[in-house]
DNA sequence: ACTAAGGTCTGTACCAACTACAGAGTCAAG
DNA sequence: CTTGACTCTGTAGTTGGTACAGACCTTAGT
């Protein structure tokens, strides 16, 4: 039973993750630096993928990679960490929480000049005005 | 009756603006070039006010930079270009919905994620064992 | 053995949208 | 006449990548 290897392209289409991405990873810390050929190519195993998956993860539900390497630090810690993820988790959930705020306001604004747009007769203009500000 | 004028950082103040961000924005063509005083400062008069705050206004709005040098052409122009500027608008409103929706998404996870973390007794982390993948 | 296609390597530049800093010059007040 | 505040320029750093140039290597086909 030989350890499965993986190239840099084999990697990056078995994690769905862009080529250039993953050097990138690699530069800044995300990804552990891989054994190479005698060429000089990068040889990855079954661990890197998994690595690779967990910040693909954390990345779609929108940690920063900063966020990411606490979580892979705590990760594999394994004593008692719990309350430390969670904690990040909190933190990141009320970031969210405020951008989602954020973003409602301003589609009720945007969505009241808009239809105010609409039923006036062009000009001027109600979005270029309450941009041009009311005095 | 004489005309008023700013300096930079005046501009700043009356606006809230950072003081870079003048320079930035005057060097991408979102500002228009000052006239400049015999030592080489820049002069800006209330026309310049009024139109950082249009940018400051939009940029609240979540409009890019790009958006908004398309809203001030567009404003300037004057003659039916109401409804170029509520496409514009239009545009930008349904990103703003997919982000919310993609946040709502994320935050959502999250908090369930969150449950099970506190619920359960600290190892493993579910939040860990879910970045991780079922297999 | 030769060539063409494709993979990989490195470093670097580019994107948005700023922010910050270094080093030089200018100006007003005490 | 010195100190501090202001301005100027250009350039580097930020986050999270993406893309390209130029060089090397490998594999398949002829």
């Amino acid at each position: 039973m030989t350890i499965k290897e993986f190239t840099r392209k084999q990697l990056a289409r078995s994690t769905g993750c862009n080529l250039e991405t993953i050097r990138y990873y690699e530069k800044i810390g995300l990804l552990l630096k891989p054994l190479r050929n005698p060429n000089g190519y990068r040889i990855y195993t079954h661990t890197d993928v998994k690595r690779l998956r967990f910040v693909l993860r954390a990345r779609e539900l929108g940690f920063t990679l900063e966020e990411i390497r606490q979580l892979i630090g705590l990760a594999s810690v394994s004593t008692s960490s719990c309350d430390e993820i969670n904690h990040i988790a909190q933190v990141h959930i009320s970031q969210i929480k405020t951008k989602i705020q954020d973003l409602s306001k301003m589609l009720d604004t945007l969505q009241k000049l808009s239809r105010q747009c609409k039923k006036g007769q062009g000009y001027p203009c109600p979005i270029i005005e309450a941009l041009m500000g009311e005095k």
